[in-house]
DNA sequence: CTTGACTCCGTACCATGGTACAGACCCGAT
DNA sequence: ATCGGGTCTGTACCATGGTACGGAGTCAAG
């Protein structure tokens, strides 16, 4: 898959190509060169393997909560490599993720608890209000 | 802290009143009814214990993931005793947040993996673009 | 009995991350 | 040569979860 169109990228990527233009339009996929010789006839833009690399790493930095934003930047940096302001951000997110991950555990244990309240019969009455508490 | 006002109540519960009414609009709380003796005199309304317990759910089910419509689910469920449906809804968000954190997992140990190959002075390559490569 | 803080209600606005057109245009197959 | 499907550009719209604001009313303290 060399020399793709913008909905084979999208196809590759598993995204809309909607999406991938608004991911170009916020600055994160350059929008590639149509061929200089024929400058103001518009043509097919062509995607290379690179942009799908691009592609792949923003939808995994998501799936890791960074936000577009912070990926933005994070592009800027894989460019400019500034290691010292990498690893911050990258750091950060650790941190972050380390709160996030304990809260979610500490949220799949209290429904973890609420399902087997809940277990018993069709109806009747089970702590839903209260299953957060403590 | 027995009958408070909104603006003690949204205190109460670490949240704005803006977002309390919020609540209020989507169904979420309850809007209390003013004393009924004056019914064409608009008052202040008053909340009780009752009223935080509920908002402190909603607080800690957004923590756990479910939407807003999901919790209003629950609200309903926890009023008409549907033990069915809430274990239902308590097991789906359960396999949800086991995806959700493992995925979070996953992308911890990839920052993790980042912020040591960046670790090594203050600029030169460091491979974000491919942090999430397996 | 006025002042200042708070409340009420309606409506408007915001950020995030898309999703959906419409009206051209391009391009490969028939 | 033309037809159908994909592309291009710009702009509009969407859901979610709030946040802000204006103008009026209320209420407790001084």
């Amino acid at each position: 898959m060399n020399d793709m169109t913008i909905g084979q990228l999208a196809e590759a990527g598993g995204v809309g190509v909607e999406t991938i233009r608004y991911y170009q339009r916020r600055g994160l996929l350059q929008v590639p060169e149509t061929p200089p010789h024929q400058a103001h006839t518009r043509t097919v833009r062509r995607y290379n393997p690179n942009d799908l690399k691009t592609l792949q790493f923003i939808r995994s930095a998501q799936r890791a909560g960074f936000t577009l934003s912070q990926i933005e930047e994070l592009l800027e940096l894989d460019a400019s490599q500034d290691r010292r302001r990498a690893r911050e951000i990258a750091e950060e997110r650790l941190a972050a993720l380390d709160a996030e991950i304990s809260a979610l555990q500490k949220a799949r244990h209290s429904l973890v608890k609420l399902s087997s309240a809940c277990a018993e019969g069709p109806a009747g009455p089970c702590p839903i209000l209260t299953a957060f508490d403590h």
